[in-house]
DNA sequence: GGGTTGCATGTTTTG
DNA sequence: AAAACATGCAACCCT
């Protein structure tokens, strides 16, 4: 370590970094060795951005518009020459012909005014423009020079609104190089777009990047509190068609990040979705972007839902606030039973396990498999062995220690795993199915980080909640309490004979409220719907204490005890409760 | 009697 | 079809 000299011309630390990172490949063979921060940067796409922001060299992707710098080893297999003059960003460009070589007609029914052609979508319900072949990308970049958006259908010709036209924003991240790095890598680095904080680049004046823009409303978005503000040009398409299954049905929150690709309901007035949307609170320009993680086996074979979505800015405002690197790893929506009183919360495999042939993978590189080395193949989570598993520490916002057993059973020829005892964590915390949890790694250290997003439609009604939870987080966290991507973990400190069941020393205070709200989380709905709850829906059943106490009025003839505690009077009745709601009386002028 | 644990089973998703 | 996952449920444990 101590040799080492970081390659980003003008940064030359030495001794200084406390993590060494690799870099860009090098002409000799090799990866570049960059120091801590420069690999940070690296790793995480903003090494131009940070470094040289103000050098010459920065063109605009003709496609969707994000900067690009053309003029560095960094940024060197990021872009293309388009045929047509001008640069795209690999993502882009290869997302393109991704469409044309997967072109899937889908009924005409499905597009109102569909100009009596059908609407092209990806098998994977990709949105594309009328049977948009070879010629016409080259047409298309074309036509983004000359600003002739007209290739790919606007919304107000192909109605392409919130029913049809979406795109699985999964699939313009997945990584088609070799090592599945490649474009992963341009890919986000495509979705960064105006993350540098140059102003006005990134902007073309009109053209595709318009296109894209105006189907890349999401559907259905989080709510930050934060006021950062980004945007990422990735060309996904929220809010338009649902893919063929989910056409039929739209399971209410059920499948994990799918959930948020479907159309929401309208927008009751008064709900918050709706107050959600007047607000901008989370706008185009915090698009949310689904990650493949950083690095470590998921990188590989996680499932897209399961992709972290931090947002770049949340994630380089984290780094920097925090003077480390967040590395996200995974999330998950919570079902009925993650949150429910059992306090099992399922872990996708893929990252819990290494699997054989991560493992043969590693064997052939002569990579060392550890559990929380950065750059090695690994799971998430360290491997275990026995079905008792191991119990895990994690820290939340406030510092709060939590243990988790992280555990399995098996499950018919596989296995299951688990993290067990989180109820009191996520009571803690007010999460409820539907929200979601994530799992990001804090460097150097190796720390785990596991934060948490609530689900859009019932964001209204938990500000109140979250804001105690927020504000009285760390300090660092406050101005990003929203982002919540934000449990700082101390990961992998387990010991083997802590107490399982995420108690730390405060709940053993809260201990009683804890197991008499365990009874309220019960799980509910029978296993053939399944079906959680669909926010808005819940929303509808939910109702405050206060609203609660409203409903309950004192038999008429009752006359109450007036019962002194703490001074306070209660008044204590004989007789039970009325259920109802208070009457308002009301009289005209007339009376 | 109620809670917990360990596993089984049904459903959904993926390839 | 296989794998992954959500949840049901019986056996066991605790109060």
């Amino acid at each position: 370590m101590g040799s080492k000299i970081c390659m980003r011309e003008n940064c030359a630390a030495t001794t200084s970094s406390p993590e060494w990172k690799e870099g860009w490949s090098l002409k000799s063979g090799g990866l570049a060795t960059l120091c801590y921060q420069c690999g940070s940067a690296y790793a995480n796409f903003f090494f131009c951005e940070t470094f040289h922001q103000e050098e010459s060299g920065w063109r605009e992707c003709k496609i969707c518009g994000k900067q690009i710098h053309c003029g560095c080893i960094a940024s060197k297999y990021m872009h293309d020459f388009l045929d047509s003059g001008g640069v795209g960003c690999i993502g882009c460009i290869r997302d393109l012909e991704t469409r044309l070589v997967r072109p899937v007609q889908i009924s005409s029914n499905d597009i109102p005014n569909g100009h009596g052609t059908s609407m092209v979508i990806g098998d994977e319900n990709r949105v594309d423009g009328d049977n948009i072949n070879k010629a016409k990308l080259m047409q298309l970049s074309k036509s983004a020079e000359e600003n002739q958006p007209n290739y790919l259908p606007q919304p107000q010709n192909g109605d392409l609104d919130s029913s049809n036209g979406q795109i699985k924003q999964e699939e313009n991240m997945l990584p088609s190089g070799e090592d599945g790095t490649g474009l992963l890598h341009l890919s986000q680095q495509c979705g960064r777009s105006s993350m540098s904080s140059k102003p006005d680049r990134g902007r073309p004046s009109s053209g595709i990047r318009e296109m894209y823009e105006s189907l890349a409303q999401p559907s259905s978005v989080f709510s930050y509190n934060s006021p950062l503000g980004m945007t990422n040009s990735v060309l996904h398409f929220p809010g338009g068609v649902v893919e063929g299954r989910e056409k039929s049905k739209v399971p209410p929150m059920q499948q994990g990040q799918r959930a948020r690709h479907i159309l929401p309901k309208p927008p009751k007035s008064g709900t918050s979705t709706g107050s959600q949307a007047n607000k901008g609170t989370v706008s185009h320009s915090q698009t949310r972007v689904a990650r493949p993680p950083a690095e470590g086996r998921g990188r590989n074979q996680l499932l897209p839902r399961y992709w972290p979505r931090i947002t770049d800015q949340e994630l380089q405002q984290l780094s920097g606030d925090l003077n480390s690197t967040i590395v996200p790893l995974f999330e998950k929506v919570l079902s009925a039973s993650d949150a429910g009183r059992i306090g099992r919360l399922v872990l996708p495999k893929a990252c819990a396990e290494v699997s054989s042939y991560i493992l043969f993978l590693s064997l052939l590189t002569s990579l060392a498999l550890s559990p929380c080395g950065s750059e090695t193949v690994q799971a998430y989570f360290p491997p275990i062995s026995q079905s008792e598993g191991i119990p895990i520490r994690v820290q939340d916002i406030k510092g709060k220690e939590w243990t988790f057993q992280f555990r399995f059973w098996p499950n018919n020829n596989s296995r299951m795993y688990v993290l067990e005892g989180v109820t009191p964590c996520i009571q803690n915390m007010q999460l409820q199915a539907g929200d979601t949890v994530t799992f990001s790694r804090i460097d150097p250290g190796g720390k785990l980080v596991m934060g948490f997003r609530r689900a859009t439609n019932s964001v209204d009604m938990q500000e109140s909640q979250t804001c105690p939870l927020s504000n009285g987080g760390l300090s660092g966290e406050t101005s990003f309490s929203g982002v919540s991507e934000s449990l700082l973990t101390e990961t992998f400190g387990w010991r083997k004979n802590e107490t399982r069941g995420g108690m730390t020393n405060e709940d053993l205070l809260q201990r009683p409220m804890l197991i008499s709200e365990k009874k309220k989380t019960r799980n509910i709905g029978s296993k053939s719907k399944r079906l959680l709850m669909h926010n808005e829906d819940a929303m509808e059943l939910r109702i405050t204490w206060e609203d609660a106490q409203e409903l309950l009025c004192p038999p008429p003839s009752a006359k109450p005890t007036i019962v002194m505690v703490e001074n306070y009077e209660f008044e204590e009745y004989d007789e039970p409760p009325v259920f109802g709601k208070r009457t308002i009386f009301t009289a005209r002028a007339s009376g």
